[in-house]
DNA sequence: GATGAATGAGTGTTCATTCAT
DNA sequence: CATGAATGAACACTCATTCAT
C-alpha cells in the first residue's frame, strides 16, 4: 500500500517486466493490464507511465530475448557454414516466437497500439536474416529472391499455432519453409535484393 | 411482431448465414453476435438457438465453400498431374482463407467456443489434401512424410497476415511452403503415413 | 438480481427516469452512469441501451417539463397581454432551467455526445418563445430585433450560477434582460426576423 | 538533475504562468495539471507547492488581466460620460470573460477547489464596478438598484456559450442587458445598495 | 525547494449470455 | 420458435494528489 518512489523506480521496472513476462506466457500478450500490475505488486497506472502503448511492454518483455536472437546470428555465421548458420537461427527465432503464448498473433493486430511491436522486430531482426540470406544465396544454397521481413513474418506465422495440432509443429513447418529456400537456389547467383 | 412459421424460420437461417459473412468480412470473425443478428434482421437470442457456440456459426458461414473447396479436388486431380493438381489446391484453399478475416487466427483459438472450427476444417479438407499430397509423392514429386493436417494448419497460418506485410504475402509463403515439400521428395518413395 | 424483462422494460424505463432526476439533481447531469443505474435498481448497460448518449438521457428526464412549458406558452398568450405574457414564460422557463443542476452548463459543452440537447431544446422552445416575442413587439411592446433562440440560451446562461451568487440571483439577472427587451422597443415596429 | 536556486524559482514561476494561459486558451481551465506542468518545463509537485488549489493558479493566470480590467474604469470614468463609461467597462470584462475559456464556468464550481476564483473576482471588480454603476445611477442613466456583484457575475455567465450559438452571441446578450440596466433609471434617485 | 514516480479510485463502455414472454 | 430486454463482469484509461529523495 505504501510504496517508495524514486530508488525503487528500476525495482518496479523489473518486477513490472517479470511479472508481464510470467503472465503473458500463461495467458497470452493480450492480458489485463490489471493483471500485471497486481502480480508486480504495482498500481495499475505504474504500467500506464511506463509503457502508454501495450507493445512497447511487449516489446521491452522481450527485448533482451530479441537481441539475444539477434546477436546469436553473429557466432552462428562464424562457426557455420552460411545454409547451416540460417538454418540454426531461424530455429533459434522459431523457438522465442513459438514458446511465447500470443506473440506471433500480436504481430499482426491491426489496432495502432500494436504498431510498435513489428517495427520493433523489423528493426532488430530483419537486417540479421538478410545477412544470413545473402550469405547462404551467394553460395547458392537457397534462393535470393525472398525477402528478409516477409520470410521473417512467415516463421512468425506459423508459429501461432496453439493447441489441437500437435508438439513440434511449428518447427516442422518451418522446416519445410526452409526446405522451400533451397528449391529455387542457383550457384553463383548474384545477389538479388527484393523490395517489399 | 412476427409470427414465425416453418418457411421464416429457414428464411432466418439463410438471412443470418448471410449477414454473418457481410460482417465477417467487415469485422472479423470476432465480430460482436449483435451486429450479425441486426444485420440479419432477427432476433439475437435465434443466433444463438441456430449456432449456440460461435465456432458453428463460423463453420456454417464458410461450409459452402470449404465443400466447393474439398469437391475442387477431384476435378484437379483429373485434369492435371499431381503436382499441379496438389499447388493448384492449395492455392485455393490459400484464397478460401487468405480472404476470410480471422479465420486462419481463429483456427488457433483456445477457447472453447472455438473448437469445432478445427473439428470442421480437419473433417472435410484434411482426406482431400492427404489425397493430394499421396498421388504427388507417388511420384516422387513431393516428399511423402508430410502430415496432411498439418500442412492444412501450415497453409492457414501463413495467411494470418494482415496489414503490414506487403500483398501477396501469403501467396508468396505458401509458394515457398510448396516448394519445401518438393525438396525431399524421392522417386518411387514409398508411402508413409505421419501420425501427429 | 434477477430481473424480468419483456412485461417490465416501461417500469425499468420509469424507473430509470426517476433515478436520473434524482440523480441529476443531486451531483448534475454529469454524474456518473452507475449512480444512476444503481439508484434505479438496474444493470448500467440498461442505461446505455435506452439512452447511448448521455445528452438523450437528460432530455428524456426533462422532456416532460420542457413541453410542459412550451405547451404553457399558448393559456399565457391567451390570458395575458402580449408583454405579460413574454415575461411569464421567461420566468417560467428560467424556473425550469434554474432548477436543474447543471442542466443550463451542459447546453454549452463542446462534447458531441451532448448536441442532442441544444437541438433538443431548439426545436421544442425557439417556436414558442418566437411567438411571444413577436406578439410583443407588434405591439411595441418589446424590440424586434432579437433572434428568439439567442434570447433562449441567453437566459439559460443566467441560470448556471450556484453557489456564491445569493438566491434569486438567476430571477433578477432575468428581469433584467427581460427589461433590456423593452428598451429598443419602436410602436408600430416591424416584424424584423433575426438569423444568427 | 536541475540544482534550483531563488533566480530559478521566480523563472519556474514565470513558466508556470504561461504555460497555464497557454494550456487554459487550448483545453480550458479544467485542463490536467500534467499537462500544465510538462509545458513550464517543470515538475508536477511544483505546480502544487505554487498553488495547491488549482483556482488559485487561475486567478494568478489571469491576475494581471483582471488588475488591468479594474485599472481601467478610472480613466474610462474620468474620459466619458457615467453611462458610457459603465458601458464600455462591461464590454471590456465581457472580453476578459469570453475569450477565456472556460472561465466562466469555473466560476460556478460548486468545487471548494474553485472558491478561491469567485473571490478573487469579488474583492477585485466588484468595486470598480460598483463605482460605475453608482455614478451612472447617479445621473439617473441607470437603475440603482442591481447588486455590482451580481450583474459581474450575471454578465460572465452570458458569457459560457461555446459553440451552437453564433458568434457575437455573449456580446448581444450582453448589450441586453445593459439596455435592462437602463430601464427603471430614474432622474436623480437615491443611491441604494442592494445586498445579498 | 524541486522532483517525478507511484497510486488507485473512478468512469465510460462493450458484449456474451440468459430468460420471461 | 423467436424475441429482445436485462444483466454485470470485464477492461482500458485518466488524473488529482502524495511523498521519499
Amino acid at each position: 500500500m505504501k510504496k517508495p518512489n524514486r530508488a525503487d523506480a528500476q525495482r518496479n521496472l523489473d518486477a513490472l517486466l517479470e511479472a508481464a513476462k510470467v503472465v503473458f506466457g500463461r495467458s497470452g500478450v493480450d492480458a489485463p493490464v490489471r493483471d500485471i500490475a497486481t502480480r508486480a505488486g504495482v498500481g495499475i497506472a505504474t504500467v500506464y507511465r511506463h509503457f502508454p502503448q501495450r507493445a512497447e511492454l511487449i516489446a521491452a518483455v522481450y527485448r533482451r530475448e530479441v537481441d539475444g536472437c539477434a546477436a546469436a546470428a553473429e557466432a552462428l555465421a562464424r562457426e557455420h557454414p552460411p545454409f547451416e548458420a540460417l538454418t540454426h537461427w531461424l530455429h533459434r527465432f522459431t523457438r522465442l516466437i513459438a514458446t511465447k503464448r500470443g506473440l506471433a498473433a500480436s504481430l499482426n493486430h491491426r489496432d495502432s497500439a500494436y504498431q510498435a511491436l513489428p517495427a520493433y522486430f523489423r528493426v532488430h531482426l530483419e537486417p540479421v536474416l538478410r545477412s544470413l540470406l545473402d550469405a547462404a544465396a551467394s553460395q547458392g544454397q537457397v534462393r535470393d529472391d525472398v525477402d528478409a521481413y516477409e520470410l521473417l513474418r512467415g516463421v512468425a506465422n506459423l508459429c501461432v499455432a496453439l493447441a489441437d495440432v500437435g508438439p513440434g509443429h511449428s518447427q516442422r513447418m518451418v522446416d519445410l519453409l526452409i526446405d522451400g529456400l533451397r528449391h529455387g537456389a542457383v550457384s553463383g547467383s548474384r545477389l538479388r535484393s527484393v523490395g517489399r
